[in-house]
RNA sequence: GGGCGUUUAGCUCAGCUGGUCUAGAGCAUCUGCCUUACAAGCAGAGGGUCCGGGGUUCGAAUCCCUGAACGCCCA
């Protein structure tokens, strides 16, 4: 037992979750089993970065994440829920730089690269595992002690034995291409890493004088700044304003530069003046012009994005924004500026340092992508792997039937160092799974080995197999893949989903995964992204203080639909907290009837159940059985509503109530067999909401009765439906029931009969099935609604003054003589008779309907007859009721 | 420019293969209750042009077309 106090009225998480967790951790209850006979199942951590901290996306993935591990669990499944961090290249060795920077003055170049990158490690030793210890908060029961990083030994050879492989099979080139160039980081990055976004910019139309003096050609740019590393100017073929200067020499302004008008299909007569400066090095088109046309390409940047010496004296060492305005002014002065206009376009920025990304020339390593990507799109298309919600695999498609080659090159010292060598000697290239000693071919030991890592994804995506030994043919490789389910969010299909599953099937031939949950995202209450500059994100663990871990997760579980966006607002947590509360309520209640160590058996007499028992199992098994339904598709939220409905308004609304006759009861053994079934059914409410709220379930399945040490509730049984317990005729009978006393307790509040005073009920029935009801379950009106007395029988007559109810042709009367406010009653009884008349109209009109009666399906067509002639008969009650009251 | 998604009660959302849907839930609101599990609770009530328009159908919140607003992705 814990200390939790069983008197106290409000559930306390905290000390259940600290304690339960700590136990579950030592009891070893999260380990994988290779060895063991069960069905295996197995789920792959999005791993975090290692600068990452907890965050309320993490929340819903990793919750959704334990549900399903904890599921499998019970199922009898042996489980990995692998865990894990990335080394996240660029943002760690940011992070570092920025401390070396702030705590000694120095810069990485100080340090030099091998002792920089041991000052990363021992940062990852004392940082790394901060987001850790925030995971084990949220109750996730991953198999920590096989945790990985991507820059282990294992991981680590993975990764060069996917460089070394690919690079073989040419899947893996070096080339002198434009890429993405991130200033900051100093970086190329892939086209993935840049993030367009509007912006106001301006079109600056610059007049480029011809050589012959007979006037100018009028360009137009965004970035002035490049006109310094122009090489030509391009029009359209076709265009007429400019055939007479094709071939003609242009001087470019400011450079004592000439360059040539070129014709070429790519320019857009309609764009600007229909003439465009070409600039071969710093543009991904004019980088095709330049190469169509043979023209030089002028590097003019540094890799920090001044100007370099290839522009005149006065602009070197100019930053890109700074020469922007000089040329411009520069321009003016030699009248050569002829417009300035605001221009809306989608200026690149970088993921990590969001700064303006600078496309650069510059010799790089990169993945051919199309031979990868064809049986990486087969197996999602043939259903091998399937994305929830599905409308991702168009997304999917999309992107790999338009793929482009992968940067993986990065200018950093943080990461996988490409593993390949060049003599020195005699330029030879040299790229194998054990360093080499000496040239291949000319024997020459004076080797140099590539300055560049490999991009963090380059290992993510082998994180799959990578984490289960791959390469080496290891017992978790063997039983645990492919693994079963994904859950990650949308915006890295690409990053990160595509690229595992086109890694896996080239080295081991399977699917990473059969499953793909996309989440949504989760914004502010507004519709806005959380982030840190809005301040809008809250923190998980102070909601956790607040609503406990089980009532944080229950309560974003609650509102996340499959893959939309999750409008977060904290007052959902509450609900989650509230559940939380009601179950120990719950809990409380029956352990007051529990005798200390007593075991209360499970077995069932069906001969001794009565319509609640039968109505309650029944309930249970309708709720096991959309559970299933919503799990197989995937749609965590009405897997919990579902579960939540049964517990609060099934068992604590109603089946609670309608026991505590036989609990507080004097019969002895009727009170064991009503609480023996109520602590069998609490229990199996128990294990289906475990996955969702591990903590308040463990705690009380724990108390429910004796159990041996170390047991837990991880491995009890999932519940399964047992059809026998499903009662169509129990259900039926029951929500009569539950019709009835709605009405009378709404008959109650509105003839304004204090809750306290009882009232009698008089029925006048139509069969003698109804007429048993009344009877044999008085008990159940005298506990829900205050009904002493009750008389029931076909030749009930309706007392003088009494306010009137019917139910499935049952005439339901509360005398209250003296009572009664006639005007109310009559106005309660006309709304009702209002509202069936409605109803009916719209029934009848159906039925008149020749088309609806030639074509619509018999069963409908009888069930609206069914219907409208029950309307009819209760309508027909109703008004001999007001009629009464002239 | 291309693609995807969303639009249902004051708020956040369910409503899935068209037919008990004059549309549900939670929160909020109003009324009454400290009823021996629970006031983080119980009981009851009010609240809707299902974004606009057109179509298919016997029948549309649901399917199709079209328009609008918002969001995301790609170029």
């Amino acid at each position: 037992m814990s200390e939790t106090n069983p008197k106290s009225k409000v559930y306390d998480p905290k000390e259940v979750e600290r304690s339960r967790y700590a136990a579950w951790l030592k009891n070893g209850n999260f380990r994988s089993n290779p060895a063991s006979p069960k069905k295996k199942f197995a789920i792959m951590i999005p791993p975090p970065n290692v600068t990452g901290v907890l965050h309320m996306g993490h929340v819903l993935n990793l919750t959704i994440q334990d549900i399903l591990s904890r599921r499998a669990r019970m199922q009898g499944k042996d489980v990995l829920w692998q865990p894990g961090m990335d080394h996240a290249g660029i943002a760690t060795q940011t992070r570092v730089e920025k401390t070396l920077k702030a705590e000694e003055g120095k810069s990485r170049h100080d340090l030099g690269r091998e002792a920089f990158v041991e000052r990363v490690w021992e940062w990852k030793e004392k940082y790394g595992g901060i987001i850790f210890n925030q995971f084990q908060k949220l109750g996730l029961s991953c198999d920590w002690e096989r945790s990985r990083f991507t820059m282990d030994d294992g991981l680590s050879l993975a990764v060069r034995k996917t460089f070394v492989d690919w690079y073989k099979a040419g899947l893996i080139y070096r080339g002198n291409r434009i890429i993405n160039w991130c200033p900051a980081s100093m970086t190329a990055l892939s086209d993935e890493e840049v993030i367009y976004k509007e912006s106001k910019g301006k079109l600056y139309y610059f007049n480029y004088p011809l050589a012959d003096g007979s006037g100018h050609i009028t360009v137009a740019t965004t970035r002035p700044e490049t006109m310094l590393g122009d090489v030509a100017v391009a029009v359209n073929p076709a265009d007429d304003r400019y055939k007479h200067h094709l071939g003609k020499l242009l001087n470019l302004p400011l450079t004592g530069r000439q360059i040539p008008v070129i014709a070429d299909d790519y320019v857009d007569a309609a764009f600007g003046t229909g003439a465009v400066k070409i600039t071969p090095a710093h543009d991904p088109n004019d980088y095709e012009i330049g190469k169509r046309h043979q023209l030089p390409m002028i590097n003019i940047m540094n890799p920090n994005a001044t100007l370099n010496d290839q522009v005149p004296a006065e602009y070197i060492g100019l930053d890109r924004f700074e020469a922007r305005k000089k040329i411009v002014a520069d321009f003016e002065k030699l009248g050569f500026l002829n417009k300035i206009e605001d221009y809306d376009n989608k200026v690149g920025y970088s993921e990590r340092a969001d700064v303006v990304i600078e496309p650069r020339l510059s010799d790089q390593w990169f993945v051919k992508m199309e031979p990868l990507a064809a049986p990486a799109l087969e197996v999602v298309r043939n259903g091998d792997i399937r994305f929830y919600p599905d409308r991702w695999t168009k997304t999917y498609e999309h992107w790999m039937t338009n793929i482009k080659d992968w940067c993986i090159s990065r200018q950093l010292w943080w990461g996988h160092r490409i593993p390949v060598w060049y003599c020195q000697d005699c330029g030879e290239l040299i790229c194998e799974l054990e360093d080499p000693k000496s040239c291949t071919n000319c024997s020459s030991a004076n080797l140099k080995q590539d300055e560049d890592v490999l991009d963090t994804w380059f290992s993510s995506q082998l994180w799959p197999f990578s984490t289960l030994d791959w390469p080496k043919e290891s017992l978790h490789l063997k039983e645990y893949y492919p693994t079963d389910d994904l859950v990650t969010g949308p915006d890295i299909i690409f990053f990160w989903v595509a690229r595992m599953i086109m890694s896996s099937l080239y080295f081991t031939g399977k699917v990473p995964f059969r499953n793909v949950y996309f989440t949504g995202i989760i914004r502010d209450k507004l519709g806005r992204k959380m982030s840190k500059s809005l301040g809008n994100s809250p923190e998980p663990l102070d909601l956790i203080d607040k609503y406990g871990t089980d009532g944080l997760r229950v309560g974003i579980l609650m509102v996340a639909p499959q893959g939309t966006d999750i409008h977060f607002d904290e007052e959902r947590l509450e609900q989650g907290r509230n559940f939380s509360n009601k179950i120990w309520n719950a809990y409380r209640f029956l352990s007051m009837f529990i005798e200390e160590g007593k075991s209360y058996s499970a077995g069932i007499d069906p001969e001794k159940l009565d319509l609640a028992d039968k109505w309650m199992l029944h309930r249970l098994q309708v709720a096991i059985e959309s559970t299933e339904d919503s799990y197989d598709k995937y749609r965590m939220n009405e897997v919990i509503n579902a579960v939540y409905d049964v517990i609060w308004s099934d068992f604590c609304d109603w089946y609670i109530e309608l026991i505590k006759p036989r609990l507080y009861g004097d019969d002895p053994a009727e009170k064991v067999r009503t609480l023996s079934l109520a602590l069998h059914l609490f229990e199996s409410m128990m294990k289906l909401l475990h996955p969702y709220m591990p903590f308040i379930t463990e705690e009380v399945w724990q108390s429910l009765r004796p159990r041996n040490p170390g047991e837990t509730i991880l491995y009890d049984s999932y519940p399964v439906v047992h059809t026998a317990w499903k009662n169509e005729d129990a259900a039926r009978q029951m929500e009569f029931v539950q019709k009835c006393i709605n009405s009378i307790r709404n008959v109650r509040v509105e003839m304004n009969v204090p809750p306290g005073k009882p009232i009698s009920l008089h029925v006048r029935t139509t069969s003698s099935e109804f007429t048993q009801i009344f009877s044999r379950y008085k008990g159940y009106f005298e506990k829900q609604s205050k009904v002493t007395e009750v008389i029931a029988g076909a030749e009930t007559q309706k007392p003088g003054m009494a306010g009137s109810i019917v139910v499935d042709g049952q005439e339901l009367f509360i005398p209250m003589a003296g009572l009664i406010d006639v005007e109310a009653e009559k106005a309660r009884l006309q709304k009702e008779i209002d509202r069936l008349e409605g109803i009916l109209r719209a029934t009848w009109g159906k039925l008149n309907n020749p088309g609806f009666v030639a074509k619509a399906p018999e069963s409908v067509i009888v069930a609206e007859k069914e219907k409208a002639a029950s309307i009819e008969e209760n309508l027909g009650k109703l008004k001999t009721a007001i009629a009464q009251f002239g």
